[in-house]
DNA sequence: TTGTAGGCGTTATCAC
DNA sequence: GTGATAACGCCTACAA
C-alpha cells in the first residue's frame, strides 16, 4: 500500500543505503550525481514519502514540538500559539497543540503523552496553581521528560525546575494601580480569578499592595474569585452586583474576565466608564474591537510564544534559565480621570 | 538513556512479548495477574513510557490528527480548532495544528508534511481559492495521502474529492440580504474579501443576487476586495471612505473584516449604526464583546470542528461524503430599521 | 498463559 | 562513492 524506501531503491537499481542518502541526505557520505538523480526521479514517480515515524526511530529524535495551553479558544492562548507556531516552523518543527481546558490534572497527563511521542520539546503555557500535589506531578513529569533527552519551557511561574518565561505580573499590576490612583480612583473591586492561581494572585496582591502604599485600602469582600475565563468574569460581576454597592473601578485580573464583566454590565444598563471604570490584564488582540477601549496591562503574547520556543530549544543546562518579560500599562477609555 | 520495553521485561524477568501485552494490552492474548502486576510495577519503577513512534511503526498507524487552518490567531479558526481538539481527544488522538498563514501553497506543503507523519486523519479548514494549479496540487496531495490509508476531511468547498463540510454561505448571505432589505436598506457597499476566495465570493454574489431579486442593485464599484482578515477589513474600509460616498449599509463577508471596518470608522468618527449600518459573517465568539452588537450570519464553528473530525474518521468510501451546514441570520444592533 | 522470532521503514556503521 | 547489515523500540503471528 505504502511506498517504502526499499521500493524506490529496488526500482532505481541501487541499494537501500544509497537511496536513503540520496533522498534524505547524510552527514558524511555523498551520492554521485547520476545515481542521486535517478533515485530522486523514481521517488517522485512512485510518489514516495519518507515515514517520519521510522525516521524518528532510526534517528532517535522527532521533529515535533508540543504546546500545552489552558484553552485554545481563548485569545490569550491562541496568540501565544501563533507565536509558537511561527517559531516552530522556522525551526522546521511541527506543533502539536493540546488543550487542558483549565484542568491541571489533564496537563500532567498531556505532558506524559507528549513524552510518549518523544516530542523534541514541550512548552507549557499558562500560570500555575497553588496545588502542591499537582505541581509535584507536573514537575516529575517534566523531569522524566528531560531525563530522556527532551527539553521543556514554561510560561508562568518558575517553580518546576525548567526554563521559564516569567511575566512580571506584579510590576504590571503595580503600575496599573498607580495609574488609576493618579486618576483619582479610590474605591475598588477586584475580579480576582481563581483564588489559588498564581498569576491571578500576583496581579491581585500587587494591585492591592500598591494601593496600600498610597493609603488606599481594598476591602476583603471587594475581591471576588471566579474562573479565569469570560464566563468567570460574568459570574464575578454578577456577584459584585448582587452585593449592591458598585465601586468606582473594577480590576479584572484577565482581559477576558473584564470583557465578561462588561457584557454583564451592558445588559444591566450599567455604563462603562460613566458608572464604573474597569481595567483588565493581558492586552489580547480582541481588545482592538472593544468599546469603550479597555485599559489593561500589555503582555507581549505573540513574543512570549517566540521566546518560549527559543527557550525550549536552547541547549540544556544545569540551572533552569529564567527569563523575565516586562509588562506595560496601556491606559485607554475605560479608566478616565475621575475628578 | 531512555528506558525501553526490553529493560522492563528483563528487569521483571519476563519476555518482551509478555511485557508488551501487560503494558499495552493485546486483543487476543491476556497476561496472568501475577506477571502483569510485576511488569506494571517495574514499568512504573523504571519510569518507562512506550515510544509512540515505535508503536506507530509496529502497528502501522499513528494516533495523531492533523488540522490545517489559515490562521490560528483568528477566532474563526481557533474556535474550529477547539472543536477539533475536543473531538480528537474523545477519540484518543492528538491534534497537530498547522497554520498556513493564508498561503495556499504552504497548505499543500503541510498536507505533504502530515502525510510524512502518517497522521491518522487530516482536516483542512477554510475556504478554497479559485487557483486551478494550487487546487490540483492540493487534490493530488490529499489523494496521495488517502491512497496510503489516510483519511481526510475538508471544511469549505467540495472540490477536492474528499469528505467535505459545506457551509451554506449562499443561503446565509441571501437571508441576510433579505433581512436588511426588509429593514429598509437600499444602498450598499461590500467588503468582499479576496476576489478569488470561494467562500467570500459565494457570500458576495448571493447577497447581491438576493438584493437584485428585490429590485435593488449593487454597483460594481461598491464592492472592494481585500484580505480575509481584520487588516483587510480596515484597508477595505479606508478604500470605501476614500471613494467619498458612504452607503447605508456595509456587508463584510467575514466578521473580522467587519470589526476592522468598525475600528476604522470609530477612528474616523463615523458612527455605527447611526451613520452607516454593517453586518458580518461567521458569528465568532468575539462578537459578544463588541458594541454595538454586530449583525451577522451564524456559522456553528465549534460544531464544524466536531463534524469535521467525525467525517475525517469515518469509514472511507468510494464517493466523498458531503455534509451541508446551515447558517442562520442573527440580527443585532448594527442594522436597525432604517425607515 | 508465556516465549521466540520476524518485521515495521529508516539510518548508521562498517566494509569494499 | 556504494552496498550489506545491524540497530532503533515495539507488536504479533506462531510455537510451546
Amino acid at each position: 500500500m505504502t511506498v517504502t524506501l526499499s521500493d524506490v531503491a529496488r526500482e532505481a537499481g541501487v541499494s537501500l543505503a544509497t537511496a536513503s542518502r540520496a533522498i534524505n541526505g547524510s552527514a558524511s557520505r555523498t551520492v554521485g550525481t547520476e545515481l542521486r538523480e535517478r533515485v530522486l526521479a523514481t521517488a517522485v514517480r512512485l510518489r514516495y514519502t519518507p515515514d517520519a515515524n521510522a525516521q524518528a526511530m532510526a534517528r532517535g529524535r522527532t521533529t515535533s514540538l508540543g504546546l500545552l495551553v489552558h484553552d485554545i479558544a481563548d485569545p490569550y492562548f491562541s496568540t501565544i500559539a501563533a507565536g509558537v507556531a511561527e517559531a516552530a516552523d522556522a525551526h522546521g518543527l511541527q506543533m502539536t497543540l493540546a488543550s487542558s481546558q483549565h484542568d491541571s490534572g489533564r496537563e500532567v497527563d498531556l505532558v506524559h503523552l507528549l513524552r510518549r511521542q518523544r516530542a523534541r520539546a514541550i512548552i507549557v503555557a499558562g500560570g500555575r496553581s497553588n496545588d502542591v500535589e499537582i505541581n509535584d506531578q507536573l514537575r516529575l513529569a517534566l523531569a522524566d521528560y528531560r531525563a530522556t533527552g527532551g527539553s521543556a519551557a514554561l510560561i508562568g511561574q518558575p517553580i518546576l525546575g525548567v526554563n521559564t518565561i516569567v511575566v512580571n505580573n506584579a510590576q504590571g499590576a503595580t503600575s496599573l494601580a498607580r495609574a488609576v490612583h493618579d486618576r483619582g480612583y479610590r474605591r475598588f473591586a477586584i475580579l480576582g480569578g481563581p483564588e489559588q492561581h498564581f498569576s491571578a494572585r500576583e496581579r491581585r496582591e500587587a494591585f492591592i499592595f500598591a494601593l496600600g502604599e498610597r493609603g488606599t485600602e481594598v476591602a476583603d469582600d471587594a475581591v471576588v474569585f471566579s474562573p479565569f475565563t469570560h464566563a468567570g468574569g460574568e459570574d464575578g460581576m454578577r456577584t459584585l452586583m448582587s452585593r449592591g454597592q458598585l465601586p468606582e473601578m473594577i480590576f479584572a485580573v484577565a482581559d477576558v474576565m473584564a470583557l465578561g464583566a462588561m457584557a454583564v454590565m451592558r445588559e444591566a444598563g450599567i455604563r462603562v466608564p460613566h458608572d464604573v471604570a474597569i481595567a483588565g490584564f493581558g492586552d489580547i488582540p480582541t481588545l482592538r474591537d472593544v468599546t469603550p477601549a479597555l485599559t489593561t496591562v500589555r503582555v507581549p503574547l505573540h513574543q512570549l510564544g517566540l521566546m518560549a520556543t527559543q527557550l525550549a530549544l536552547a541547549e540544556p543546562s544545569e540551572e533552569p534559565e529564567i527569563r523575565a518579560v516586562v509588562t506595560e500599562v496601556v491606559v485607554r477609555d475605560t479608566t478616565p480621570h475621575l475628578r
